[in-house]
DNA sequence: GCCGTTTTCGGCCCGACTGTTTTCAGTCG
């Protein structure tokens, strides 16, 4: 879901002036996205609406900057035809789109915003603006209470009640729970739901499942006899962590957790007040509902349409021959793909972004899977960003090493803050040199269990300089240098930055370069561009912090990374025990990208490792 | 508004659940 209240923007396309340029993709995604909300609103015609909401998503995913494109580049990019492309070089040349002020103009923010309140949408919004005369959520929330709205059409007791009810989570709308906190609690819904005999297969699906780095409400598909679809509703509405149930039909539930359900049932913490939606089918449909409920949405509709164009139609029940309803495919993904013609995509690929053409082609090369084997996270033999309890993390070097030892890793590199993250405590020169002594002797220890690299992520300073001198860089085996202060840079600044750094001899790993926080910081907005053409120059890897609160580079930056032949290093940057599963988080991110083992350099056997390592340094 | 192995016009995916309805519209995914 999208936030709304364009207030903010609203002032921006007036104002803004032709900005910095990597901006521009954000700025307009946001800007058609209001548009998609007003020209709901307004009653448009609903593919005119789909048209401007596929293009805000174009321009979200998309790493190329659309404010140095000509009108055919433009044209040349799915989703954007005549007009779309004309309001692009407008707003790229004047700054601002004076149709986008207009059209605000006809709506109240207020109004767009009531579009959050869950089961409200677009039609409701105009009754009660237009009919009751209601302009935001606070003169909504005033006549709820009168009784006036029983009079507008469609307007009963029950309706009202449950936009009273639902009211409450118009501002947790768009507030998305991290992976790392939505996985978790689906494992543990998942746990619970298996232990139902009726339960014959079981799994999440949805956008967790595609491995998204937030995810909005998890879905669960279970196949069981259609029989028993009732007890095992029963059962799922009934468990401890229910605080609210949406709907509840034969086939299909929707509930919310507790605020506190990580809490109470030791689950996680963070995930409450989750909407969780399960869906019951038959095994003959499995398959297919499995699909259906991966999404993505856009992914769907262009396997549907696909159908179509094949005579048949596709939906959670199977596919199925028009003309004699004949079921065709339905037990497995695998068979449903085959009978549409197409390789098994992998779930983290099906975004809309070109998979459904990968797909056909693979199938075309006689290829059970659509593209390269994904990378997988038992292919990662080597961990290259860590802390010990040298800065601010709560293991000693030793502990950390054997943890990684025991996970199955030839090598692990230990690299504690440099000195000007102070807070962390970050290592003096004189303390790191002695660092350097403490790792070389536990190295020496473990021999023959795992190698144990000396290493340090060194911040990359405001201006572009490493935070240690180059006589002391060259002393370590690993050298991960990471943005840490001055995360609100412009982009030109903080490009000028990076690829200083990325010049330094010393430099392996360029460290989680937006610095963003999800959910809480915007971080960076460097030219990825020029910073990946530098790093694949240099031969260095680009890391994909694999911590939930980072995953930067996130899956678009990582894609277009891999297209401009950057190697692609996955870390934890473990701080903790618990840290090191957070590699599966880091793993889907590059399989969002198309990565395969040969993409990323924690995948190398010991001595290719050695041999790229040694290779930086040039 | 986008798009094109019939195309520059006329299509544009599909079904479950709810609430307000006497057969369906709205919302959601």
């Amino acid at each position: 879901m999208t936030h709304r209240g364009y207030a903010g923007f609203q002032t921006c396309v007036g104002r803004c002036k032709l900005g910095l340029m990597s901006q521009t993709n954000a700025k307009l995604s946001r800007i058609f996205q209001q548009m998609a909300d007003v020209l709901e609103v307004l009653g448009a015609n609903r593919f005119k609406v789909i048209a401007f909401q596929k293009a805000a998503r174009v321009l979200g995913e998309l790493t190329d900057d659309v404010a140095g494109m000509d009108s055919k580049e433009l044209r040349s990019i799915e989703g954007i035809g005549k007009g779309m492309a004309d309001r692009i070089e407008e707003f790229a040349e004047t700054g601002g789109l004076p149709e986008a002020i207009e059209l605000f103009d006809k709506v109240p923010p207020g109004v767009v915003k009531m579009l959050d309140i869950p089961g409200l949408g677009p039609k409701t919004v105009s009754i009660l603006w237009r009919d009751a005369g209601l302009e935001d959520m606070a003169q909504l929330t005033a006549a709820l209470d009168t009784g006036e709205l029983e009079e507008l059409p469609g307007f009963g007791k029950k309706k009202i009640e449950n936009i009273k009810k639902n009211l409450a989570f118009a501002e947790q709308a768009g507030k998305r729970a991290k992976i790392g906190e939505a996985m978790p609690l689906a494992l543990w819904f998942v746990e619970q739901l298996k232990q139902l005999k009726q339960v014959k297969q079981i799994q999440y699906a949805g956008s967790l499942r595609r491995g998204k780095e937030t995810i909005g409400d998890l879905d669960l598909l279970v196949a069981a006899n259609e029989k028993d679809a009732g007890a095992i509703m029963d059962a799922f509405v009934g468990l401890e962590v229910v605080a609210d149930v949406i709907a509840r039909g034969e086939t299909k539930s929707s509930i919310r957790t507790n605020e506190d359900s990580g809490g109470k049932s030791g689950v996680i913490s963070g995930g409450g007040g989750m909407q969780v939606d399960l869906r019951v089918v038959p095994t003959a449909s499995y398959g297919a509902a499995l699909m259906y409920f991966t999404g993505s949405k856009e992914h769907n509709v262009r396997l549907r349409e696909r159908a179509v164009s094949m005579g048949m139609k596709l939906n959670e029940w199977g596919l199925i021959k028009t003309d004699s309803e004949k079921v065709v495919a339905g037990k497995t993904e695998e068979e449903v793909f085959k009978a549409l013609k197409l390789a098994w995509v992998p779930p983290e690929l099906r975004e809309d972004r070109g998979e459904v053409a990968l797909a056909e082609s693979s199938h075309k090369a006689g290829d059970a899977i659509a593209g390269p084997p994904l990378i997988e996270v038992s292919d990662i033999k080597a961990e290259l960003h860590t802390h010990t309890t040298a800065s601010d993390g709560m293991w000693s070097i030793e502990e950390l090493a054997l943890a990684a030892a025991e996970r199955g890793f030839h090598t692990v590199a230990i690299t504690d803050h440099s000195k000007g993250q102070v807070q962390a405590n970050g290592l003096s020169d004189e303390r790191l040199e002695k660092h350097i002594v403490a790792i070389r002797k536990v190295a020496e220890k473990l021999k023959g269990k795992i190698i144990v690299l000396a290493g340090s992520e060194v911040d990359i300073l405001a201006d572009g300089r490493l935070d240690y001198p180059d006589s002391l860089l060259k002393e370590l085996d690993v050298v991960v240098a990471s943005p840490h202060a001055a995360l609100s840079q412009e982009p030109a600044k903080c490009t000028t930055r990076f690829l200083k750094a990325i010049e330094s001899p010393y430099v392996t790993i360029m460290g989680h370069p937006t610095g963003r926080l999800i959910g809480r910081r915007e971080g960076l907005s460097p030219d990825m561009g020029a910073l990946f053409k530098a790093a694949a120059e240099r031969g260095i890897a680009m890391e994909i912090n694999a911590n939930h609160w980072r995953l930067d580079l996130r899956d678009t930056h990582a894609k277009a990374a891999i297209a401009a032949g950057v190697k692609l290093a996955i870390n934890t940057d473990a701080h903790r025990l618990a840290n090191l599963d957070h590699l599966q988080y880091g793993v889907l991110t590059a399989r969002r990208a198309g990565a395969t083992k040969k993409n990323v350099v924690n995948c190398m056997t010991k001595a290719a490792l050695a041999k790229w390592l040694k290779s930086t340094r040039t």
